[in-house]
DNA sequence: GAGTGGTCTAGACCACCTG
DNA sequence: AGGTGGTCTAGACCACTCG
């Protein structure tokens, strides 16, 4: 039995999800809330703390909660052109697959030490591509242990998100993220993903995501093209 | 006058930084400190929860509240600065002063938009190279915009830390960072600096920090050698 | 002035950890 | 068994926002 805030954070937050409520959406008022699920008003502002924490939702004293989508998402990298480094201009992205996912079983090499229950269950792997305005600028691999993950192959992504997809699909949420970066010149298969002349510099970066899910941890590989975009990411 | 959450907040932070408290050390606990500051639990509970969110301490349920100065896994590394992200390592992290602390006043370009008061106030500029293992890796130019920090340049550092003096000396806390990272040739110059050829990839990015203090952010531009190391962050 | 979130009190029971 | 943090109740007053 979870506890109650707990119980009330996941209501709200499948409400979101399930769009009851939208992004800029104004959430019922702590008293409200407090009267319709019968709990005491210490016990919602614990709830609502939890989703601003994982930034579901922004307060504003005197105003209300509203629901924030855009939430400072781990993990998820944005592209800005040179000449407006400080402006938020919006630049279209777009992801292609290039790999479904599929079930593979490692190989002996692999840029994190994996568990033997990791080892012994293999991996589902996808790969793809994401555009900037129409220009290629990130080859993403994943691969992700195959433990209790039912029908992830077959089923298509939830808004063509990763991220969301294992939110509500399976519950699973990223709780951390280890990031390994580093420059590199780019190899003649890369330079070809992402249109760049071999040779010239690319960001390379591995990552471990922790998950709520014990055990469970999701890897990736990420290249980049920065001649035209840098990659933009907020940490808070 | 302050919230007696922040209040005991703060104090508890000001006995870690003076060293009543040390690394691993266990706080009174949550009914002792409400009694000795006659205040309730909850809010004892909130005060120690500020604590747990900005990484001062850490709570084990049936044992008590232990110091943890040296973050170990717990987030927020990637802005704690380069000598907290290896500090799990046994690589040996030295920083070198290149340029002291001095004041200067903007030129045109910048890489961020500033405001007007920052672009009044001029900046305290300096200039770091750190080392892993004797091996030059990164080049970190810092700009602060001078608004309110008395006596930062004729005072030395706090333990060589620059986030560390900000904390004790001014009572700045980092909130946020954003990052723009690209990977690009070495010039002649960086490549001096850090030690590899001309044209190699470096990784360059230019950093953005959120302070606690309104309308005060903290500027930096980094470029890091990773032909041996991996820029290493976690985030949270 | 009515509604909102922010702070705070004075209790309570629970699950967890250790001696 | 006794102490610790985790959860929860039923109230209260405040500062802020908006009509």
């Amino acid at each position: 039995m979870q506890p109650r805030y707990i119980q009330l954070s996941n209501n709200i937050k499948e409400q979101i999800f399930s769009g009851i409520y939208n992004d800029g959406d104004m959430l019922p008022s702590e008293n409200e809330l407090s009267q319709l699920h019968g709990i005491t008003r210490v016990t919602v502002r614990q709830a609502l703390n939890e989703l601003v924490k994982n930034g579901y939702i922004e307060k504003r004293k005197g105003k209300g909660s509203f629901v924030c989508q855009k939430h400072k998402s781990l993990g998820l990298l944005s592209f800005k052109g040179f000449s407006d480094v400080l402006a938020h201009t919006d630049i279209k992205v777009k992801t292609k697959m290039i790999v479904k996912p599929e079930l593979r079983t490692w190989d002996d090499t692999f840029f994190y030490k994996l568990s033997k229950a990791e080892k012994l269950s293999g991996y589902i792997y996808f790969e793809r591509v994401r555009h900037a305005d129409d220009e290629p600028v990130m080859l993403e691999k994943t691969y992700i242990p195959n433990l209790n993950l039912p029908r992830f192959c077959s089923r298509p992504f939830v808004q063509d998100s990763f991220f969301k997809t294992l939110q509500q699909n399976y519950g699973i949420e990223i709780l951390n993220v280890q990031q390994d970066i580093r420059a590199r010149e780019a190899s003649k298969k890369m330079a070809v993903f992402l249109g760049i002349t071999p040779g010239k510099p690319i960001i390379h970066m591995y990552r471990k995501y922790t998950t709520n899910r014990n055990e469970l941890f999701i890897y990736g590989s990420l290249y980049c093209n920065t001649e035209k975009y840098f990659i933009s990411s907020n940490f808070t």
